[in-house]
DNA sequence: TCCGACCCTGCTCA
DNA sequence: ATGAGCAGGGTCG
């Protein structure tokens, strides 16, 4: 199958939702490292994976375009190379899926402008990031996405969690010969590796190069494999995780997280091997409806102390200092705290770079 | 309560 | 130009 760009060539295979830049700029949320698993497959154009399928999103003016591939009628034959591929969705499901994934019934515009009026230094900042909103992610890939952000990058990241669905996720399409992989299922990464007859080695710029030499030892068990895909002390970490949620609450029961206590839900994550105060907030905002969630890092630490003067005693993120600046910003900003935090932290990340309208030039 | 170790990469500074 | 040194979006013991 060969990779859409716009809607202009073939405009039967995309629809659209209506949707502002000022309430969402795609460019913005899907590279400041909320997800790992969207590329910008040519200029505005964002192509990735999300409930299973692979999407390209493109906006233009006051539209949200939007294709997915493997829903097309004809092109039966292709079958053969995407094993995986699942029941046909209705408009109304796809439109429902981004809705959902977006949040787009949230208001973005009303709170920014509550944000603002209580932040002066918000109102500064805010100005030149527009649109920027929490995805609202599965739980299971986000978990294990921040599981694997532990002293790391976001380039690198990127690359470990790519080289995690190549080796654990099922295949479901290949776009000018790239190969898209599901997010791995919570059994693929706790039970017996799956026999494969070949690893998966994929022509891409930017492929890490353990992706071509480390491949996974046949017969390893996963954290082994993932530490041949160079994840490092992570490896234990996820491999660790996942076999606790399969012997514990279950998939099923991580989502269920969605309706308990933002408290409780933190408590249950940081339970799990690998994650602490940082990665089950990360998880609780981006993927288990908790808008009041401030992942701490040691960048809005940074932030906290320099620009908003929090007085905190000592020189490293204790336990308690990480809970007083949650806390203040909470204060500061409301309810839905996490997410005026990701409008700083998305405006932070770009700080230094050429302005978006310029990032095409040579 | 406070470190140091942990995997690895990319940056800085001789 | 090249390499040692070190911090980086944390967690654990």
């Amino acid at each position: 199958m060969k990779l859409r760009d716009a809607p202009s060539a073939c405009p039967s295979l995309w629809r659209w939702l209506p949707c502002p830049p000022a309430e969402l700029r795609l460019d913005l949320v899907l590279s400041s490292g909320q997800s790992f698993r969207w590329w910008e497959s040519s200029p505005g154009a964002w192509t990735g994976v999300l409930g299973g399928r692979v999407w390209t999103l493109r906006q233009d003016g006051d539209r949200l375009w939007y294709t997915v591939y493997g829903e097309e009628e004809e092109h039966r034959e292709e079958r053969d190379e995407c094993p995986a591929k699942a029941a046909k969705l209705s408009a109304a499901e796809t439109d429902g899926i981004l809705r959902d994934y977006f949040q787009l019934d949230v208001g973005l515009s009303p709170l920014y402008h509550a944000w603002g009026a209580a932040d002066p230094l918000f109102r500064k900042v805010a100005n030149d990031f527009p649109g920027v909103r929490v995805l609202r992610q599965d739980p299971v890939e986000c978990l294990f996405s921040f599981i694997c952000t532990s002293n790391n990058h976001i380039s690198r990241i990127t690359a470990m969690i790519e080289r995690l669905c190549q080796a654990f996720g099922r295949c479901l399409c290949c776009l000018d010969s790239r190969p898209f992989h599901a997010f791995p299922s919570l059994s693929a990464l706790t039970g017996p590796p799956p026999p494969r007859s070949a690893p998966v080695i994929v022509p891409w710029p930017r492929l890490h190069p353990l992706s071509a030499s480390a491949v996974p030892l046949p017969g390893a068990d996963a954290e082994a494999r993932l530490r041949a895909l160079g994840f490092g002390y992570r490896a234990k970490f996820v491999s660790g995780s996942a076999r606790a949620i399969a012997e514990g609450l279950g998939s099923e029961g991580l989502c269920q997280l969605r309706t308990v206590p933002y408290a409780e839900a933190r408590r249950v994550l940081c339970a799990l091997p690998g994650v602490g105060a940082k990665v089950a907030d990360c998880v609780c905002l981006l993927s288990l409806d908790k808008a009041e969630a401030v992942p701490v890092d040691t960048h809005v630490w940074h932030i906290a102390r320099q620009r908003y003067g929090v007085a905190l005693g000592g020189k490293s993120l204790t336990p308690r200092a990480y809970q007083e600046i949650g806390d203040f910003f909470r204060g500061l900003w409301g309810p839905r705290a996490g997410w005026a935090q990701a409008v700083l932290f998305c405006a932070d990340l770009r700080k230094g770079q050429k302005p978006a309208s310029s990032q095409h030039q040579a």
